[in-house]
DNA sequence: GGCGTGACTATGG
DNA sequence: ACCATAGCCACGC
């Protein structure tokens, strides 16, 4: 039988982004992180882009790299829909990049 | 079992 | 602040 290690993470993932709080955003090594796999921040974004097309309500814009930069553009159904989802939630956005990211950056941490 | 790939990250210049 | 580089490792050929 195949163990694979996206099918078991898969639903950790889920619930994590789930609760990214409106007009805040992770990383995904913050999440991998989070759900016990350091190294598997590439994983984390390869998972979530098999999510989004199962479940479109999860807020996966809210998920970015580890500087705050949109790297998932061409995941999304258009090349602004990301950024125009987080500027709806007040996040700035300046050259593809959230402003300000220190603070909008949201720790699955310290939910636990 | 080797190899390329990727919604990544840390580091150094 | 930007760019290059190396490290990372599961996954699918």
């Amino acid at each position: 039988m195949t163990n694979l290690i996206s099918d078991s993470i898969r639903d950790d993932i889920y619930r994590i982004v789930k609760i990214i709080p409106l007009g805040r955003a992770t990383s995904y090594g913050a999440i991998a992180r989070s759900i016990g796999y350091p190294n598997h921040s590439r994983l984390v974004g390869k998972i979530l882009s098999n999510i989004i097309e199962l479940d479109n309500n999860i807020p996966a814009h809210r998920v970015v790299n580890s500087l705050g930069i949109l790297v998932a553009k061409n995941n999304f159904a258009s090349e602004d829909k990301m950024q125009v989802l987080l500027e709806a939630e007040g996040i700035v956005i300046k050259n593809n990049r959230i402003v300000n990211w220190r603070k909008i950056f949201w720790d699955p941490f310290e939910e636990l």
